[in-house]
DNA sequence: TTTT
DNA sequence: TTTT
């Protein structure tokens, strides 16, 4: 189990890259703000998310500075030898499902009064998920 | 977003039927304590699981009263006639992955130190999340 | 672990009522959208929730049908003996945490530029979680 | 919102440290295992935790390196300037509750057939979300 | 029983 | 670095 669910705002547009392979990489933070409990000096956290594939797309495509969105993800830590030759880490959330919470006011995305605002990852939560059959108990 | 994560012990031993296309449904509960701060009165909620195909299998094949698992899935209301014609609702969680909380006694898995013990929907978290390839960034 | 996050849209206004010992209790149902993957027939599960205390009273204030909230809880399943004499289950959400999705249109509640959109059942999440002092490493 | 869910083993004993005001601060890391859908080649996640208080004080005196524990928390992102000059970012997760997996084998919490392997951060989920009291309605 |  |  490695679940994360955040809910935030885009620091700035998504920047979508490609692997070798053709893969496309949509990467953005979200800032996510924190609630003290009233006492007045909010404070935000800023969570750099990744996400692979047609989600990557879909993100690149209708996701830009400021909008709202709910991720849904894993946290993972990656190591990377810095200039110095030190090792880093960065934490990033890999995207498995992200909902679009603002109302759609998306410009290209004309809509078309389609009505789902929740994006999966590639594979995931497939149709047996969501099966159309009768129970048999 | 429709999200629900529960740790427990399986109730009684799943059941696993058939729907008319073939498809594997299995349904168990699990018996997930509450901890209520040390008062001393434990009490425990009964949550009705359900799985499908693949996820089923595994659940029929591994699962007896008494294992732990971990649950994620979502949560689902159900209608349906009761026999004296009222409506009836039942709440089910939808089991999207499943782990195995208890050190493998499993019998027929023979195992042989095998890592893991996490099983998905059949379709769910697929390759994309779990890319073997660098970030391009 | 007993978790449950949602979002979704209140079905009706709650309804707030006092136990005995004058604690605040409010019920509501929210409507939770399934997204079958483009299938087209959406599907809606009907969640029921409760919230109690101070979080009741800020619900029943400040929710209307139709407002969206992301509510975070535990899935409570409660024993009751029908008219029949038949024991009947009821599933319920317990909120410990509920943030109002949309923009501030709330009308009583002046606001005043309050920031905050995020309500923690009465004692959850207190101030050790968000610590104003430097971590000590 | 901003929640984790993590479940992994402790990768090596909790260090429990004090800040100036005499708060408790046990920080630790956990191996969290990907499943990389059968293809062999597990990875690992090592995910700093951060827990506060009595919180902390359980930590310390109940979890080694290798035990199995899962935590919830939220993701926090800290910045720090390097010996270097250059500002550098951690992630944490700050832990709200934390079950333990493993049996019961602690050493000096003798136990005694003590059911409740949940602790929750100082203030979480107070008396409010367990009540005693019947549910008006 | 909500909403897009 | 977002937003209310």
């Amino acid at each position: 189990m490695n679940k994360v669910i955040l809910v935030g705002r885009l620091a700035r547009d998504p920047e979508v890259r490609y692997t070798q392979n053709g893969k496309a990489v949509a990467s953005f933070s979200i800032a996510v703000n924190r609630f003290g409990g009233g006492q007045g000096q909010e404070q935000t956290d800023f969570i750099p998310i990744v996400a692979w594939e047609k989600l990557a797309e879909i993100c690149g495509n209708n996701l830009t500075k400021g909008r709202r969105v709910l991720v849904e993800g894993r946290l993972q830590i990656r190591s990377y030898d810095g200039n110095d030759g030190q090792k880093r880490r960065v934490a990033e959330v890999i995207a498995q499902n992200i909902e679009f919470l603002d109302s759609r006011q998306t410009g290209g995305n004309s809509g078309g009064g389609g009505s789902t605002n929740s994006f999966n990852d590639a594979s995931s939560f497939g149709s047996d998920v969501f099966p159309e059959e009768e129970i048999p108990f």
